[in-house]
DNA sequence: CTGGGGACGGGGCCC
DNA sequence: GGGGCCCCGTCCCCA
């Protein structure tokens, strides 16, 4: 009996031992997965934090293609007038409880956008992954009408001239260049500046990259060289990049209505800054357009015409522009000025250019969110999608969308067959119109014809009648010799010659 | 590699 | 002159 209490005792004591040892066992293996699920869940923050980091910078870079596109239709008028308009903001986002609620708060009893003044956006929110674009333009408004202005200051590969500024919680976006460290220049200034709290330095970095990226690689039109030498020239709409704006050495005036936004955000901000070099502006258009003579008022947004205006005396707005990028804000635009109405997709952009010149009080929208639902043909968007490309659209279905050469002047001028429609983005003329119409549909991506069959889109409606012999194996073209049918002529005259060629 | 075929851009013609 | 259409060349993809 004793003998069994030992061995019970025994066997109870080793059986501690061992759920002890169980015990110990698996509290380390909870230890290491814990440790590894925590190293997981860094790195997916990590990835999570460079994900919206690259966010951030395609916000901007939308924000400023389409920054961009509003400054060219306010830009592009006739040289006798002078456009005063100020863009005040654009409130973009997807799906932001409070998207086009943001006001733009103009600040009171002036006419006169200063330099030193911030344009804040007031948000409200403070939610996190908000940005706010400032774009301001220091320009040099005592320079008085008439003056032309000679260069943006910065001497020094202006063009990725970017400074970053870290600003305070809650405080307004600042430039972070004095505008009277050089007094007598008159220039444009560009801030961007973001309110998202994390990893400036990063960002800044990246974006940095970015903006070499864009301003150096901006075309993506191999066979045209004349655009690889102009600075001036924006890139493809369809590219990856940024247009690259040249309103520097205009004459700038500012629109007294300029608006106030609070960022209203906590975190800390940074600001970037581009600055315009004259220099660098390409003047491409100026032995094809002479704008003295009034004979580019069909152009309207030119690209390479602005390096043309500061040879008038016109006076161009190229106000600051304040862009508010929310994460996911929905952007309200005119309610019933879009979703695949029917209408042509320039309506609403000239709805938008309208409302801007005559309402200075209007609520910015962003013309972003206007990509993606305008469709004139059908109801579905097409692949086209590429906000940018769509942006030009707006532009180009504009009344003002081809650039058109002084008449009997310049070397378009002669005879019937003159190239005098010039293309608006890569400057190649063409006889008539339409052509110059259709070449440009080329850059901008734009595809208003949609095959019914399919979700296809083509910028050209021969392409889509052509298309739809897909659909309908229409091949109405049969060899004689060996009655092998062709969708095309074309390639039935290639299969006789090479198979009949003998015959 | 080759041929067929689709997509696309430019030029020209016709109404 | 504008719009539509066609022709042609080129590029690209795929079998």
């Amino acid at each position: 009996m004793a003998n069994c209490m030992v061995f019970h005792t025994q066997i109870a004591s080793i059986m501690e031992v061992l759920a002890n040892a169980a015990v110990a066992e698996i509290c380390k293996l909870v230890d290491d997965d814990y440790a590894v699920f925590r190293l997981e869940i860094t790195q997916s923050r990590k990835e999570n934090r460079a994900l919206r980091r690259k966010l951030l910078e395609l916000k901007v870079a939308r924000e400023r293609a389409e920054r961009t596109m509003r400054e060219r239709v306010l830009t592009s008028r006739p040289s006798s007038v002078k456009i005063l308009d100020r863009y005040r903001g654009t409130a973009r986002g997807e799906g932001h409880p409070t998207g086009g609620q943001r006001s733009f708060v103009k600040p009171a009893g002036h006419n006169t956008w200063r330099d030193d003044q911030p344009i804040t956006v007031d948000e409200g929110g403070g939610t996190s992954n908000q940005h706010v674009i400032v774009i301001e333009s220091a320009d040099a408004e005592a320079a008085g009408p008439g003056v032309k202005q000679e260069r943006t200051e910065g001497e020094e590969d202006p063009w990725h001239s970017r400074d970053i500024q870290t600003g305070v919680a809650g405080a307004p976006p600042v430039a972070t260049e004095d505008p009277t460290t050089v007094p007598a220049q008159p220039r444009t200034r560009r801030s961007i500046t973001e309110v998202s709290g994390t990893q400036n330095a990063v960002l800044k970095s990246e974006t940095k990259t970015l903006t070499h990226r864009l301003l150096n690689t901006g075309s993506d039109h191999k066979s045209d060289p004349e655009r690889l030498g102009r600075p001036g020239c924006p890139p493809a709409p369809g590219s990856e990049y940024l247009p690259v704006f040249h309103h520097s050495q205009r004459m700038v005036h500012s629109r007294g209505d300029s608006d106030m936004l609070d960022t209203g955000g906590d975190d800390p901000s940074c600001s970037y800054t581009t600055e315009m070099d004259r220099d660098n502006i390409s003047l491409g258009l100026e032995t094809q357009t002479d704008l003295s003579r009034g004979d580019w008022n069909q152009y309207s947004s030119s690209v390479y015409s602005e390096g043309c205006l500061d040879k008038e005396e016109e006076v161009i707005v190229v106000d600051e522009v304040t862009v508010k990028v929310e994460g996911d804000a929905p952007p309200t635009w005119n309610a019933d000025s879009h979703l695949g109405d029917g209408h042509s997709q320039g309506r609403d952009f000239l709805d938008y250019r309208e409302s801007l010149e005559t309402d200075l009080n209007v609520t910015a929208h962003s013309p972003l969110h206007l990509f993606g639902d305008l469709d004139p043909v059908s109801t579905s968007m097409g692949p086209s999608d590429s906000h940018s490309h769509i942006l030009f659209d707006q532009v180009l279905n504009s009344n003002d969308r081809v650039r058109v050469p002084a008449q009997g002047g310049g070397a378009t001028s002669g005879n019937s067959k003159e190239k005098r429609f010039l293309c608006m983005f890569c400057n190649k003329g063409f006889s008539c119109l339409q052509k110059v119409e259709r070449h440009q549909r080329v850059h901008t991506g734009e595809k208003p014809y949609s095959c019914t069959q399919c979700e296809k889109r083509f910028s050209r409606q021969d392409h889509l009648k052509m298309h739809l012999k897909v659909h309908t194996g229409e091949r109405p073209f049969a060899c004689m010799h060996c009655g092998k049918r062709f969708s095309e002529k074309r390639y039935l005259r290639i299969h006789q010659q090479k198979n009949h060629s003998t015959l």
